[in-house]
DNA sequence: GATGAATGAGTCTTCATTCAT
DNA sequence: GATGAATGAAGACTCATTCAT
């Protein structure tokens, strides 16, 4: 058991300076892009000079890259909640979805970074080959999973979806799309729309059409 | 009889010219975005200096609009091309599909437009709404009349992507988003995805499930 | 007598074009200074393109320097005006006074033609030389001569004006100041002025004191 | 007790900078012209680069009118120093006239700035409106009461001047023009030009003409 | 650790000038 | 004579980065 100083206020101010400034640069980058955003507008946020900033990122690319690891949170959670679904497949894949929704298309921080990969990809190569390897294909196996084992407990009838299941997923890029562009400006219902993705999925796989 | 001052070479680089630019600085922004884009690089690409750029557009901001509104390709066609489908309307539905991808999935125009849209939208807020009014709301609507009639004639049952057509539609902006992320490296079997697509859309509407 | 053929209003246009652009010049250089005035709103103005100013002119510099000659109307009249005057010395005196308002101070063109030599007197140099020899020195002599002749004459006494006749008529470049500053902005009673002048100068240079 | 931090070299030149920024960009302003005068030629001059300047001043525009202020001497001392004369109105109008001389006509600073006032008054209007109504109109509103209280006085007669005081002081205006023009090119009295001013002055007014 | 004065390369934009038509 | 497309040098202004304090 290892004695620790007790860390007052400002020596945790001082502790969190590096994901303060990262947090910072994520609002700013999502508001100005990365080549429009000043070092200085980030520093201003949390009230420090652009000093400091070099103080713990030595260039503005860096801070961009680290600032992606920062908010990118791992996948390991969504994998390991994936793994524990249990009870018949129809419910499994709506779990499945829903968390889709919850922790991807829903929430601000990932509909952002896909802004970031789209807006800077060309900029940033490696960021994108990274979000494909640790997020995008780790999601489309679990979910191809998910759908052979529903087929193969005869629950499923053998759609395409089976083979490409990014199709099955689109929506909620879509949805995450949508309030890219509109944010708040187009109207959009989102708990009808989860439902319907649901349903239409549903539709399309289960072996007895709710027809 | 009417006049013509014979066109010479001259006259015929003048008229071209801001075509020209314009394909120029697609080209430049696609590559660079806005910002980092440099007007002198525009004008290196057609083999002119930067003062050539300056007389025929004001500015860079402008610039950019008009290069957004040139590569924007009128949607009229394509609407006029969905009036006119016939026959039965799962047949209907498969030509929908075929031209969104001819005309907005695959075509690269249109995918930088939506890059641009992501990119450059805190930017460029009007060109956004532009889109909405001019695209995606029009299809839409085209979309949703054609499920609309096939209840109507007792071909497609009324499933929920009557309400939101627009989940329909959401693998082709799939494949955009995965184009411009990953365009080569990525390989994507795109006439099966197109097929695909299709099949799980009429397996959810057709009366008759073709399981 | 010399047979010309007749001139008809475009070949007056023509014949006409270098004075237009003079005037034209002069009316922009005022408006803005030599640097911020560009050959094209010269041309502009009186609708023609940049491309004709050079056919005439050589180079900005040029023109502004043809310009300044162009409204530098001759000091020869108002001298053999000066040298035609006859009379009690009295009479003489406000009647030069009064032609210089007139013809200098009063005069819009005149006024310029001071700004430019205070505004751009050390881009052209010889401009202020060539003003101080054609016009202010002669200007002097002829008043130095009046009161010379004025105090032979036995009606002035000898004023240290005698010597430096640039202190009688520092009331007329005062006005040109101050139209030149505030042009309407401050109410100016012209006439009132100008008959001060005079009698302030005659009740400093009588024998007879009016007191 | 107060706790001052040491103000060590740097701090020292920090303080100075805008002043010999200022300074700089008066001399460069005087030479060239607003428009003509390079913001890196005003750096250069001071051993620093641009972007120095930038760091202290907004705009090329505002570092001028900075500028201007910072070499306006306020009139304050003047005013009091007219209202502290005493003695007859004769002495007090030298004095008076001296120090305009020495402040105002002969005064290098005085100078250019009517030379800015000028050149640059259509540029900045608020400038001239500003120097009017803190300068010129107190300047005359004091010799106005001069010369009226010299004629309740009985030692001045009522001469037009009263009614016009800018007349009285136009010879000094002349002198500027003069410096302002020709510099060293021309040679001038200014000693002997100062005494012939006051002494036809009090021609006009004194009760008892010299004659 | 933090500051902020200073740098200087980089970018947009302007405009005098040229010249083929 | 006149045009106007094209040039390219020049200048205002920005901002990532450094470093003495």
């Amino acid at each position: 058991m290892s004695i620790k100083k007790p860390i007052g206020p400002r020596a945790q101010r001082k502790a969190d300076r590096p994901g303060e400034i990262l947090d910072a640069a994520f609002e700013e980058f999502v508001q100005s892009g990365y080549v429009a955003t000043r070092v200085e507008d980030i520093a201003a946020r949390i009230g420090v000079t652009k000093g400091t900033i070099y103080f713990y990122f030595e260039t503005k690319e860096k801070l961009f890259e680290e600032m992606i690891r920062h908010v990118s949170v791992p996948f390991s959670d969504v994998k390991a909640y994936l793994q524990a679904l249990e009870g018949p497949y129809a419910e499994r894949l709506k779990d499945f979805i829903r968390i889709v929704y919850q922790r991807i298309a829903t929430d601000r921080n990932s509909r952002e970074l896909l802004r970031f990969m789209i807006a800077e990809g060309s900029r940033f190569p490696h960021i994108v080959d990274h979000h494909y390897d640790e997020f995008i294909l780790p999601l489309m196996e679990a979910l191809r999973e998910l759908f052979e084992a529903g087929v193969a407990a005869g629950e499923f009838c053998g759609s395409p979806l089976t083979k490409i299941p990014e199709i099955a997923l689109s929506p909620a890029l879509l949805m995450s799309f949508w309030m890219m562009l509109f944010s708040d400006r187009k109207i959009f219902d989102v708990e009808a729309f989860i439902d319907a993705h649901s349903e239409i999925l549903l539709n399309g796989l289960l072996r007895t059409a709710p027809l």
